[in-house]
DNA sequence: TTTAGTGTCGGGTACGTACCCGTAAATATA
DNA sequence: TATATTTACGGGTACGTACCCGACACTAAA
């Protein structure tokens, strides 16, 4: 049963070959400075003791660190949504950072594309081997994106993704399927008149995500036929004020709504305005595990959150790039994440 | 803005304190030979640079493989659910198998506690530094784990838990507030009448997470004041056949069942009876995340399923092991995983 | 005084890989 | 043919830590 640990590595395939490790070695790094007729000899010979170089002691010998770049949406003192991703960031740096990996993150402001283009142009010109990418404005990332292209350096997306580019992988949420779970949710509270209201608060006016959401949150009551009237309101103006004066207005003139659909994680600022106006009796569904949202799950004033893990989205993300970067093993394309269905019970041992 | 990896090691210490490498080493492992004077300048030294070992170097330099057990249920015909918790385990170990590190997995069979006894005694014999342990059997594990104790080796209980046992940590779910979660979910479907049947089926007597998952059940009710009526039924013969003829006998004495509760995986069973006695106005919740209840799901006869990352927890149960023996890094005693709500439309992304 | 023992410590090698540098042979050029 | 250049390869050292094998000083016993 004692099975010989008979790890055999480049020595050992040294050995066979009849050359030195030095000669492996430049095989194993597609380095110059070998014949054909020994590179395959060797490469034979790699296939068939099916080595597995030892990462500990090839990263402990190379000396060149492989530093990482970040780039996310600072925290805003409106939503500390970005909070998550950049825990799972540092959890992963925290992890590799041993096999001689170096992340810097950079921070955009989500009102400020302007601040994307410079903290991307400021990243290019620390010549990283990699990027994790936030593409929260698509024009601004598709020129990063181009660059990087150019360059050969990987690019990873988490949260959201941008279509027909190319990238490393994506990581986050399948946005369609994930309103179309919001849709299903909703009816459990549904009564009678069916009427229920869409609510999109944002600055953004090409807001890709949001239209992704509403288009599945929309096929459930298509697919399921049910004579649902759905009202939608675009809210440009994040702060609570304009939400309630909006809010106000469109349940004076809608004053049968049933139920609130909030598109984002701003959930919280809508449940505050239900708070004040003594409107319990509408259900309020929004999106991520906010401090303030969970707040307002609790009181019983928001039915569910849905959430994407995002700090698990900031944890893989960083790790794509340590797999292709470090392990050279591929990743996959594109990795949605659960869509997490959060309550007030279930809420204390959810893991972002 | 150049931060220079000033990153000291032993070799730094050793030349701060004007002692060799070794003796440095000798203060690091506590091992004899250092005179306290010595050892105290190194420790002042080691604190004041923060020194972190480098754990690649370590694992590569230390020749002595470390070696861990994992018991664990057999995967049976009737439920593949320890596939989950075995492909979590089958993951951390690739992950740490090149820091030296061998796992050997014992399985038991869930209807025999002689099996449990018998593997256990296997393990004690290969004399390993660590256990992962499902404790099926509470008598028989309480055995396990003093033995255990006696000879310090570390364990690792994942699924359940159990009670007043001196462990290194617990991984598996709060059986109480997920049965709490339960009710929630249920009450969603509830129409009229409020009367509802918690189904047990399992061929264990002394059940003791099944007593948890009720009272956290009923515990909903009770906090919600709502007039429910709950049956319960306890199925011993976990065939199908001896399934339904308890379910019919339990419908046929009340006939006004709006739903049902199943307290373990063997939910498929409940609903493939319910597919054929043609009551598909019963709603059906139960627990985890097996291919068979995934189709009833898919189908309708099944409205939740509540899970716990059984995955996750043989993943974080070796790896709870690794950070103990190999980085020597304290591990939170309990630690819950997230109550997860599974739906026919969420279903597609979950991880397990 | 010699000898054996004990308490402290340093030198040196190994782990598996990366990569610099040197060299001999083969080939090209004068 | 002599010299320069290229090709193909090996020797050797380093990465940061673990640990074996001694060396040396000092004390206690003979």
């Amino acid at each position: 049963m004692k099975e010989e640990n008979t790890h055999s590595g480049v020595k050992e395939i040294a050995r066979r070959a009849n050359v030195s490790i030095a000669t492996v070695d430049r095989v194993i790094h597609n380095r110059p400075g070998v014949s054909e007729k020994t590179k395959k000899k060797i490469n034979d010979i790699i296939t068939e003791l099916d080595y597995q170089p030892n990462v500990l002691a090839s990263r402990l010998a190379s000396r060149k660190i492989i530093s990482l770049a970040v780039l996310i949406p600072r925290v805003s003192e409106e939503t500390d949504f970005w909070e998550a991703p950049f825990r799972g960031i540092m959890r992963a740096e925290a992890e590799i950072r041993k096999y001689g990996i170096q992340v810097q993150t950079f921070f955009f402001d989500l009102n400020d594309k302007h601040s994307f283009t410079e903290q991307a142009e400021l990243i290019l010109k620390k010549e990283v081997q990699g990027i994790l990418l936030a593409p929260s404005f698509i024009d601004e990332s598709r020129q990063l994106i181009q660059a990087c292209q150019k360059l050969k350096i990987p690019v990873v997306f988490i949260d959201s993704n941008v279509p027909e580019q190319d990238n490393l992988c994506y990581i986050g949420p399948h946005l369609f399927q994930s309103g179309y779970v919001g849709a299903k949710l909703l009816t459990y509270r549904l009564k009678e008149n069916h009427k229920v209201l869409v609510v999109n608060i944002s600055k953004e006016t090409d807001n890709y995500s949001y239209l992704q959401i509403e288009e599945g949150f929309r096929s459930y009551f298509k697919d399921h036929s049910q004579p649902c009237e759905i009202i939608r309101v675009d809210i440009k103006d994040t702060d609570k004020l304009s939400v309630a004066k909006e809010l106000t207005r469109v349940l004076y003139d809608h004053e049968d709504i049933e139920a609130i659909f909030v598109t984002n994680s701003r959930v919280f600022s809508v449940a505050s305005f239900l708070e004040n106006a003594g409107r319990k009796d509408i259900s309020l569904i929004g999106y991520d595990f906010l401090k303030e949202n969970i707040r307002f799950l609790k009181e019983g004033l928001i039915d569910f959150l849905i959430c994407h893990k995002p700090e698990e989205q900031g944890f893989r993300g960083l790790m794509a790039l340590y797999q292709t970067l470090v392990l050279g093993s591929p990743v996959e394309k594109v990795h949605f994440m659960p869509i997490d269905i959060i309550t007030k019970e279930n809420q204390a041992f959810y893991q972002n």
